[in-house]
DNA sequence: CGTAGTCTTGAGTATCCTCAACGAGGGTGG
DNA sequence: CCACCCTCGTTGAGGATACTCAAGACTACG
């Protein structure tokens, strides 16, 4: 399970080119099957996501796919924002439970059936959800170069610049993260002190202006290369 | 990028079920189109691989699938062993290198857009693609539980079930490891010393035989939770 | 038999974690 | 309206894990 973001991909506007389907996104085709639901804050979707049964797809809020461990120790595997699949897939004997971030998250499902025959028959979906599975491989591939081979300095500032990437709110680049700092903490592989502390050094540095839990970007490439002042090499 | 293990999956043999071809794996459908080539220990392969051209699998030997970056650090994405498919996605911003490891490692190559076009006239085909992808997310999400939330000791006691499940060579069960300590450091965020550190002592405490580049599991309970002799709680 | 690359082991250190205390909101109830 | 509680965020001190640097041992190969 995982999350594709398909924010910034070219999807026509369904009222200004109602006259040949084939224009439309081939993906439109799967809210035919669609079943909304809401959740609140804190709450479970779908308790244990089954990667069998459903496809899914974040409306509107936020979620975090978590997997937990007996122990205790928690890794969260994606934070899902609108537009974001998740369901695709979970790791090897691991449970993923999905939670939502924010007061009424609204996730679409899909059954998995009924998506591939659909798919069956409308070879372009097929495509589509493809095109989404790999881009899911690539954001996943991004994340472990950052487990693997980045410090804590680097790795929050990667979180940054990838949230407000992908927070649509571009116009004057004020970011609300809807997560907690145990959250980042959890998808970043540090403690939440950790976290914190990177985020004030941060601040301190002139790379970002924070408050509370609304942030803006400074100096980009403060975030990205902050041992280097005069950029990468 | 990143390779899908296939192993496992019901394949039917073909010389014993050649009467109905449904009974095939729809896979096999796309050896029409693939080109073979084969490649020297360290070379690289396809120099760096364009996830828009061509699809991969690893027909023969074994490669490791590198992320570098300007500064020197180095993650190793996955590791691609026989059956293994690999160049679905690159991580933004990041090339990656794909290596053979040993001498005559044989690849094959499938034009992508070839591929898309097989998949539209044969709906199983399409999904068997989705399923080989599902199934690296699946892959790439434990990965990330391993380089996230784990001590040395167990990403390497880990790394080596996991090599062990991959390798096919069950019976007896001595294990070759194709990958210097090096690879194996980047493979899961460490230093080759503290890679070698936890294999002798994984085998101090009793829980594989090591010798050289070979190895075997003894006690696969103690690998997999070294801190409680007793098994996991 | 020598060389080059890899592997192992040791000593010292840096980064990050743990434990702990304190402060700042936000909701609830008196 | 204010006191209270609870969660979350920040900051500090101390300690553990893993890294770096360095040297020696083993293996493969010429």
């Amino acid at each position: 399970m995982l999350g594709a973001n398909l924010r910034g991909e070219a999807r026509p506007n369904r009222q200004h080119l109602p006259l040949r389907e084939c224009s439309q996104d081939p993906l439109q085709a799967i809210e035919a099957i669609a079943s909304l639901s809401s959740w609140r804050r804190s709450e479970a979707i779908d308790r244990r996501v089954d990667p069998h049964a459903h496809l899914y797809r974040v409306v509107s809020g936020a979620a975090r796919a978590c997997a937990l461990r007996s122990d205790g120790r928690r890794q969260i595997l994606d934070f899902l924002l609108p537009s974001d699949f998740f369901g695709f897939a979970a790791p090897d004997g691991h449970d993923v439970t999905v939670e939502a971030m924010v007061e009424d998250t609204r996730v679409a499902r899909y059954p998995r059936a009924r998506l591939e025959m659909l798919a069956d028959f409308d070879p372009q979906l097929g495509r589509r959800l493809r095109e989404v599975a790999f881009k899911a491989i690539a954001r996943l591939q991004t994340r472990m170069l950052i487990l693997g081979r980045m410090t804590a300095l680097e790795r929050v500032g990667c979180f940054l610049v990838e949230m407000a990437e992908r927070s649509a709110c571009s116009v004057g680049g004020a970011v609300v993260l809807p997560m907690s700092r145990y959250d980042i903490a959890d998808y970043l592989g540090l403690s939440a002190e950790t976290v914190s502390r990177c985020m004030t050094d941060l601040k301190h540095r002139g790379a970002i202006v924070l408050r509370g839990t609304r942030f803006r970007i400074v100096n980009r490439r403060a975030l990205e290369s902050w041992h280097d002042p005069g950029g990468p090499s």
